[in-house]
DNA sequence: TCCAATTACAACGCATCCGTTGTACAACAT
DNA sequence: ATGTTGTACAACGGATGCGTTGTAATTGGA
């Protein structure tokens, strides 16, 4: 899996949710103490975000870790 | 939840996998392009690893990536 | 005793994270 | 037309990731 394939599909399901939650980047982002142009690199796949930084999102969705990571059809020897 | 103790966790969960498959800390990072350096301060906690780094860690331990993220007794809500 | 393997800790340095500011554009309401 | 909200893109800069080198303590085998 490519990093930026990866990366993209990340921001991809954390966008997803956030919308399913019905809140704004912005909300969202304030909501953990950050700006809503944090959130919208992360949600575009343009960085790479460390493991605390996905943390503060799971919680600022409140969601587990886990929902962020999981990825559908997911093998790990690909 | 501490981001110190966040990552004290995580790292200890990567040692006890790397250790249950029997590796050492070299050949785990060799098998996927890295020191043994880094991964003991990794497992030491003394890093916030970015989500690719994860990913390939995850890799090299051939596990799916949510069994390192998976902290028992997690609450999202804590 | 000598040597290899494993793990740990510290320092250097380049790349990157990510907080922040500024800006822009579309959709919508007043 | 003006203001508000949501989202996007770029640049600056301090903080940190992490690859690398060097070193050292421990364990165990020849």
């Amino acid at each position: 899996m490519e990093k930026e394939t990866l990366l993209k599909d990340l921001g991809a399901r954390i966008r997803e949710i956030r919308n399913k939650k019905g809140i704004s980047q912005k909300q969202l982002a304030y909501s953990i103490g950050k700006d809503q142009q944090s959130v919208q690199r992360l949600e575009a796949g343009n960085i790479n975000p460390t493991y605390y930084y996905l943390y503060e999102i799971a919680d600022g969705l409140e969601v587990d870790l886990e929902v962020l990571i999981k990825r559908e059809g997911a093998d790990s020897t690909e």
